[in-house]
DNA sequence: CCACTAACGCTAATAATTTGCGTTAAGGTG
DNA sequence: CACCTTAACGCAAATTATTAGCGTTAGTGG
């Protein structure tokens, strides 16, 4: 991945943002295998060899974009209670990552030789861990954040990366009711 | 990954044979990163043009190496008891694959454009499968091969891949007897 | 043993990546 | 606010990887 900007501002930062931009649209009209850096870099106006320094090599790029898309930008939804936020949030998130988009940000992800592999589990722990702290202040038991990642998370996960089978919502909603319910 | 080969024997096959121990070779060697196709086909003494037109690139070619290791070669070890049988099981893939090779075997094959995945879990479905019929055939009342897919294999897959926790034998045993637990 | 053709080796053309070097501009300092 | 330092850039040349054409080799089935 892109080591962190050392430099915020100005050219650097729109560079980054032209770059970004460009992949995600290219992402959305051809297939990844298609893809390649001086394409990236002449529908974005830049050099290639800007692109290489900058990034290393496309699988880099490619995991830096996504990460930025997985990045989280606000806390999940507020229903009420710890049941449904849980559910409303693992059935919107497997929606989302079971799209040809979605595993394709995983496998960029998993194929970089960057750490961003554990930046993007721990975005998903952080979503959980607020609901956890929401739950609890609400006066409800609360949950263990690790044993949904196992219970939940992890099976979602793997079959949409290993695509064994279809993760649908009814699959989603048993997974977190058996954790719920396997508590009491 | 490859197409099936259409020619099995002589010449074809020695290639393929060529091929893949080289790549293991320099797998083992140096960073995957570091690897290239011209790189492989000096030492294997083929040239570069018949690796592309077989494997088409080489994160196919990568995929189809990986593949064939995770290949199952012989069934897992009979213990005696279908618990023990599972524990061993399960810790024995979970040490292979949580080393560098084996979660480097994973982003392969999750990076490969063919259906090298779910042929990938397949095999690990085909051992869970072995043992529940080996459990049944000693009078044990077996076990759901999907759940067990569920609670011990993905977590374990997940961690691996998204290293953000280390997959000790004590975290196996523990899923695999709650697994086991849970069920009476 | 012969015919058929998949798969190969070689080579030339194309495309991607790396590298050196001069230039631009971000961010800090007096 | 002008100046200094240097990260990051653009350009272009050199290197390396990939693709494609075409004749050749050698499995496979008859």
């Amino acid at each position: 991945m892109a080591r962190e900007m050392l430099r915020q501002g100005g050219r650097s930062a729109r560079i980054q943002e032209a770059v970004h931009r460009t992949v995600k649209e290219l992402l959305a009209q051809m297939d990844r295998s298609e893809i390649t850096v001086p394409m990236i870099a002449e529908k974005a106006g830049v050099p290639p060899s800007t692109i290489y320094r900058r990034w290393g090599d496309l699988s880099d790029l490619l995991a830096d974009v996504a990460l930025e898309r997985l990045r989280p930008i606000a806390d999940p939804e507020d229903t009420g209670a710890m049941g449904s936020d849980i559910e409303t949030f693992i059935v919107d998130y497997a929606e989302e990552m079971s799209s040809d988009v979605g595993r394709g940000m995983y496998s960029d992800i998993l194929g970089s030789s960057s750490d961003s592999a554990a930046r993007c589990c721990h975005y998903t722990i952080h979503h959980l861990e607020t609901l956890r702290q929401r739950a609890e202040g609400r006066g409800e038991p609360g949950f263990e954040v690790d044993a949904a990642m196992d219970k939940i998370v992890a099976p979602i996960v793997y079959h949409i990366l290993f695509q064994d089978k279809a993760v649908t919502p009814d699959y989603c909603r048993a997974l977190v009711s058996d954790f719920l319910g396997g508590k009491g």
